[in-house]
RNA sequence: CGGGGCGUAGCUUAGCUUGGUAGAGCGCGUGGUUUGGGACCACGAGGUCGGAGGUUCAAAUCCUCUCGCCCCGACCA
């Protein structure tokens, strides 16, 4: 096999069909399937695996914020939707609706619902548990006293979506949603942004991922929010995906949901909310924002296991000791930690697989570290390391105890890499953009009957109008991801209007 | 839900225009040869050609309906 110009494992490259090569990068590692069921996947064990730990991760710092987790029903109650009249509008088309409660053999048609079985009052599947939680927490909130109420719950969510993609957008789908309540304004609105750094620091140090943080404009805002704040992160495409959103809901739930309760001073008012999520979407993020033509790269802090050994047993006399040494190389490799606590995760491959095929089974699955040990390491003491944010061919020998050493700070390194590769490539894909034609040019694709990878995140001046964000739209599937809470932007003209302008704000072709 | 494309073995697909009841590569199983490597050889398992109806002596191939998937649009995390 000549191996003089090296084939990717994943076909087709990033660059000739993004949108195939991330279904393809998703089924060759395993993470995830299409079920029998329309719209909706089936997560496998190495998908899972990455969910568990973002799930586990978060929601250590959900906790540290001062929030427990608590569980809501499933089913909500027609009526209890129907109270916010935007949030109606928002999610009317996607539920999913019970209607009936038994089912019943019928001789032409099989099963059947149970016409005799209907519900008095149909039950919608959650899109979002804004209003069945807004119910409880009417009863559990009577005195300024019983605020804050800070409660997050980890659940499935259904969400009629017309079309789908593993991961990114599902009919049905795995989240966290935080709902709280306050006694003032002021405090809401501090824990929506506070939350919203909590994401930032999610997404940032755990999943390697720059993001830019601000407000929604009022067009893209969650439905019944008096503000949604979110996190955009820029994936090989170069399109926005958003990762994470926090609302400020002032005391609309609150006013729909009865959440009343007495102030210090004797009155009756309303509560004011906030509501927060990430979701398994974040794995999709991940892929498109690390992965390489070879498949899935994962940065270590989220990797079901960060370091697998594979022991070269081809010769049969040496096969015992290579086992040996691999073994006792995976437990010195547990016992240690990196980031002072981060369990190291580790395996020895001793599947009867053909040592390529095995090896490039984990490459496409992105495990950060592969070790080699088989019999001329044995007699150098030696491992034979390959990092999956370097190139397949790079293999560095180092000595056993060495690697066992410095394992932790590879596998940071690795961490950090990935994170300065992905923002490196965000920074040489955002612009300042001064003028319509610069914009138009910015988003317009060279080839028009098969587009290239092209376009990224425009900053630009903007008056403020709905009316533009939807010209724009029409004519570019160009949305304004985000209007940035930091304030390094200068006041400029519009760009389309030559109106004042307060601020840039981010555009881009978003998922 | 609109426009386009597609459904043939686990995956990728040939065959369909010009009907004659399936062929390949990869993967899988067994045996052997190899061995720091996605190897090679031999043998083998696996398909009611998405489903239903129709035309026909005969349908993967033609017709009708239906289901599902993918891409683009509308909508969204």
């Amino acid at each position: 096999m000549s191996n003089s110009t090296p084939k990717a494992a994943i076909s087709p490259r990033r660059d000739e069909d993004f949108p195939e090569w991330y279904q393809q990068v998703i089924r060759a590692a395993e993470l995830a399937e299409p079920s029998d069921v329309r719209g909706c996947m089936v997560i496998r064990p190495w998908g899972y695996g990455i969910w568990e730990n973002m799930q586990r991760q978060l929601d250590a710092l959900i906790r540290a914020t001062g929030h427990r987790n608590a569980y809501f029903p499933l089913f909500i109650p027609l009526s209890y939707f129907a109270k916010e009249a935007e949030h109606v509008e928002g999610f009317a088309k996607e539920c999913a609706v019970v209607t009936h409660y038994r089912l019943k053999l019928d001789e032409e048609a099989g099963l059947v619902p149970d016409p005799e079985s209907k519900l008095t009052e149909p039950l919608i599947v959650r899109p979002t548990s804004e209003t069945i939680i807004g119910a409880s927490y009417a009863k559990w909130v009577q005195s300024y006293r019983d605020l804050p109420i800070l409660i997050n719950q980890w659940c499935n969510i259904v969400r009629w979506e017309m079309r789908t993609r593993l991961f990114l957008r599902t009919t049905e789908f795995l989240w966290q949603e935080g709902h709280t309540v306050h006694e003032t304004e002021t405090e809401a609105r501090e824990e929506t942004k506070r939350m919203l750094g909590v994401y930032e620091t999610f997404v940032r140090e755990r999943c390697a991922i720059p993001v830019f943080a601000g407000l929604k404009s009022d067009s893209e805002k969650f439905p019944g929010a008096v503000e949604t704040m979110a996190l955009e992160a820029m994936v090989q495409d170069r399109k926005a995906i958003q990762a994470g959103t926090s609302h400020f809901l002032g005391q609309n739930f609150a006013r729909a949901s009865g959440i009343q309760f007495q102030t210090r001073e004797g009155k009756q008012e309303f509560g004011w909310t906030t509501s927060w999520g990430m979701t398994t979407r974040m794995v999709g993020t991940v892929v498109m924002a690390h992965g390489d033509d070879d498949g899935v790269v994962l940065p270590p802090r989220i990797a079901p296991t960060h370091i697998v050994i594979l022991p070269i047993t081809t010769r049969e006399e040496t096969r015992a000791n290579v086992l040996e040494t691999c073994d006792r190389l995976a437990a010195e490799l547990r016992a240690k930690r990196f980031l002072d606590d981060v369990v190291i995760e580790v395996e020895v491959d001793r599947r009867d697989l053909g040592g390529g095929v095995k090896n490039w089974e984990w490459i496409k699955k992105g495990v950060p570290l592969r070790v080699e040990i088989g019999p001329r390491d044995l007699e150098k003491n030696s491992v034979t390391v390959s990092r999956r944010d370097q190139p397949v061919k790079n293999k560095e020998s180092m000595r056993l105890d060495e690697f066992t050493a410095r394992a932790p700070e590879i596998l940071v390194s690795i961490q950090d890499s990935l994170h300065t590769h992905a923002k490196e490539f965000r920074d040489a894909n955002t612009h300042e953009i001064n003028s319509k034609k610069d914009f138009y040019d910015f988003f317009t694709a060279k080839n028009p009957s098969k587009p290239e990878i092209h376009g990224g995140f425009a900053l630009a001046h903007w008056n403020g109008s709905r009316e533009i964000e939807e010209q724009i739209k029409d004519d570019l599937k160009v949305t304004i991801r985000v209007i940035p809470l930091d304030d390094s932007s200068e006041p400029g003209q519009c760009i389309f209007t030559g109106e004042p302008s307060a601020r840039r704000v981010v555009w881009a072709k978003s998922y």
